[in-house]
DNA sequence: AGCATCTGCAACCTCCTAGTTGCGCGTTTG
DNA sequence: CAAACGCGCAACTAGGAGGTTGCAGATGCT
């Protein structure tokens, strides 16, 4: 659909937050796992789905006939820093979140 | 256009990311200044600016004449947060962070 | 006052995105 | 083997987002 790695454009559809949070919350789940209980159908969360991988946010492993999918949070890191980079100067708080970034991933 | 306080969603436009990166390099500015430079017309940039307005991401001050908008990063704080709660389990450098957070928001 | 800017609003167009349905293929299981 | 389950792909539709043009209302400068 789009292989640009575009975090906040991943990020952007509150489904596919929920898709995160739900990923993150037990150990992987499928599609149509995660599709029971949400009022959309299989094939859109799907779409999600490959949506969350082209941004790299989700990691894609075939299980027999099942697609597992399990969040691979780095991406967010790089978010993290583009966001404390904007707000470095006007904002104490983040700043100080800029820094520890900085210290992590050197 | 929508007053929901979507972070994401106005930060899933490079457009939009550019005009914030530009915002808070100086000390604010207009749109037709931000205009001048784009290869979009003036009023898509004040689109824009209404977006992240809506988001909480600037602020508006009208100077006479003219409409100077600055960057509020505050917003920022809150999806940083989110993204270390859902990465916090996962990836030990967002959990660092989530920390971080933690503290210095309470 | 008169003109040049700067802004905001409204209508319009185009394209992408979220969602659907339908179908065919691989993989289990009875 | 055959039936059932899970998945991926393709075509289609509706609605929203980004962008443009045109115009009217304030404000500043000479």
């Amino acid at each position: 659909m789009s292989d640009a790695p575009d975090v906040f454009g991943a990020l952007a559809d509150p489904t596919r937050r929920a898709l995160l949070e739900r990923l993150s919350a037990g150990d992987g789940a499928t599609a149509t796992e995660l599709a029971t209980g949400l009022p959309i159908t299989r094939q859109a969360v799907a779409k999600h789905l490959s949506v969350l991988a082209g941004a790299g946010l989700v990691d894609a492993r075939r299980q027999g006939r099942e697609m597992r999918y399990r969040p691979t949070p780095a991406p967010l890191g790089d978010a993290v820093a583009w966001m404390t980079g904007i707000g470095a100067e006007w904002d104490e708080r983040l700043a100080a979140l800029a820094r520890t970034v900085q210290r992590r991933r050197a």
